[in-house]
DNA sequence: CTGTTAGCGCGTTCAC
DNA sequence: GTGAACGCGCTAACAG
């Protein structure tokens, strides 16, 4: 039913051969010859078959993209970036959700293996010793976006997450602030959740402040976990006077809870968030944040492993972007 | 290099036939031999082809996904809801941005079907002639998620967009308004941009205040638009009473710019949303929303497209979900 | 229950 | 420049 290349070929008066040469752009074809070629293909309405292309060349331009969850708005902005890359190098992308459970994503690695994706992109929180068995136990080229492996035995894209949580902390401590409180994200996950807890507390050390128990929470990164850990913090005999929360939905959600305790933000209480989401410019006050240039990430992965797909070579296989904090209105102008 | 099927066959001492059989749980093979044969699966660590598979079966188990922005807040949801679905089926997804773009739409179409997807999951606004064409000259069946065409040629699951906007309106004059705004989306998408206010102004025709022109501005879905149009209605002699935004970013937009001018929502002015994405909880005063079920809208379409590649009895070509109002704060308690 | 045999549609030598 | 022939890895009859 389908028209296949033979048709063409038959149509076109040529072999099949010659079709192939013409719709791969192999400049070995005189120009009448590909001209009654084209004139076929058009006639006949011929769409070259993708995956028999695909069973005889071994490449599928496809690659596999294992994400935690799509509707998260910090993951959706980083496969957007992901995305828009992989078109302009003319790949397509499996999209598949792990919500980030190692069975899943073990499973789904070998689905897209099976698939024959000429390259995987991995984003998740933890990297295990069964993912980094399950991708390198295969030629097919593999990049981390917004996670690291401990060894950074795998390509990677990410911010500094430690520094970003020194800065975050530290422009805090610059408006004179000592109770510092900051909502965790997991401490399951090395880079959002450990990593920048350790650089708050690096820099509450090194201003000579310290690490105060009594304001830390561990959150979820979710906003609801912002809202009530917050207003367990406003219960304390001497609550903070700034907040720092891992993500941008956490603080919101601190925010909420100081305004409805009847406290001002950025009066009474100043709040930083981290990512940069594109809510923080949807809320009032507005929020200040660390930007972590999500789709760039995205973006940037999607280049680097086109380039391993490509065998082109590589200077840096772990790529650090820049970060850096975004004012708006949830904190005061810097004290001089 | 990698293991094949016969490299399994030689291995156990069959044949690749069953090898094959073993693989695809034909249940016509001998206990013994099943068990020799996934010795030597486990033993070789084979990994099925399924380029080759699809070549041969001439079914891929993959989906096209054309999408406008996975980016957005709004098709995220719904995406998830597909791929969960698509999961459960055993279907993976290849996503696509299409920003709306109808030469990239058609352009994706023709890509995917190159790639011989076994199904067609389309979002986007309007649905033109050359989309039709495109989508019903091939035997891949097609499923429309959020959108419709205007003759329902195609499969489809949306919500009625014109009583939603109905219901929202009648939902203001039942408080007792007499001058209710509302901010549009884009006239050119049929259903989220004109249907949403063919039902606002059929509702003010019916409840004998009839439409004003005034307190009607064109909007883009952003938060920047439904904040910009908002400003100008506040500027009005006789400012609205109450605004219907199509859509919650909007929405949001417009409780800012009405707070910023020093006034309160609900009390001087009540706010209704579209769309009920999850951000309606995380603002002061949670936005009261026409609830259109994204996930669900998502998951039912790529379970309708299964049906459809299953060859499967379907009843309802044209699903309607059905939509109600979450009423939150920026509404005030109805009138008895 | 199992093996043999054709293709699936196309890329790719290798001759002409 | 162009064509013939082989093979990519697997499924699907068809025999037996």
């Amino acid at each position: 039913m389908p028209v296949t290349i033979y048709d063409v070929a038959r149509e076109a008066g040529v072999s099949m051969a010659t079709v192939s040469r013409v719709v791969n752009g192999n400049p070995n074809v005189k120009p009448l010859t590909r001209k009654k070629v084209l004139a076929a293909i058009e006639r006949l309405g011929y769409r070259p078959n993708a995956v028999a292309r695909g069973l005889a060349s071994k490449k599928t331009t496809t690659v596999g993209v294992i994400i935690p969850d799509i509707s998260s708005l910090f993951f959706s902005e980083l496969a957007r970036g992901i995305e828009d890359i992989a078109t302009m190098y003319k790949y397509n992308i499996i999209l598949c959700n792990s919500d980030q459970r190692m069975e899943k994503e073990l499973q789904l690695i070998n689905t897209l293996l099976e698939k024959q994706v000429d390259g995987l992109l991995f984003m998740g929180a933890e990297i295990k010793e069964d993912h980094l068995q399950a991708l390198t136990s295969t030629s097919v080229p593999t990049v981390l976006a917004a996670t690291r492996d401990a060894d950074n035995a795998l390509p990677s894209v990410t911010i500094d997450h430690f520094q970003a949580g020194y800065d975050a902390t530290q422009a805090l401590i610059d408006r004179g602030h000592k109770r510092i409180a900051m909502i965790t994200g997991p401490q399951s996950d090395p880079l959002s959740g450990l990593m920048r807890f350790e650089g708050y507390k690096k820099a509450l050390i090194d201003a000579g402040i310290g690490l105060n128990e009594e304001l830390v929470a561990n959150g979820n990164f979710f906003y609801e976990s912002g809202l009530t850990k917050t207003k367990e913090f406003l219960k304390l005999a001497e609550p903070p006077t700034a907040v720092f929360a891992a993500n941008d939905e956490m603080a919101i959600g601190a925010i909420h809870a100081i305004q409805d305790s009847g406290l001002n933000v950025p009066a009474d209480i100043e709040v930083i968030g981290h990512d940069n989401i594109r809510l923080v410019e949807m809320v009032r006050p507005r929020l200040t944040s660390v930007v972590q240039p999500m789709y760039d990430i995205g973006a940037v992965a999607m280049r680097l492993l086109t380039k391993y797909m490509n065998n082109e070579n590589v200077e840096e296989h772990v790529v650090l972007l820049p970060h850096r904090i975004e004012y708006r209105e949830s904190t005061r102008p810097e004290q001089a």
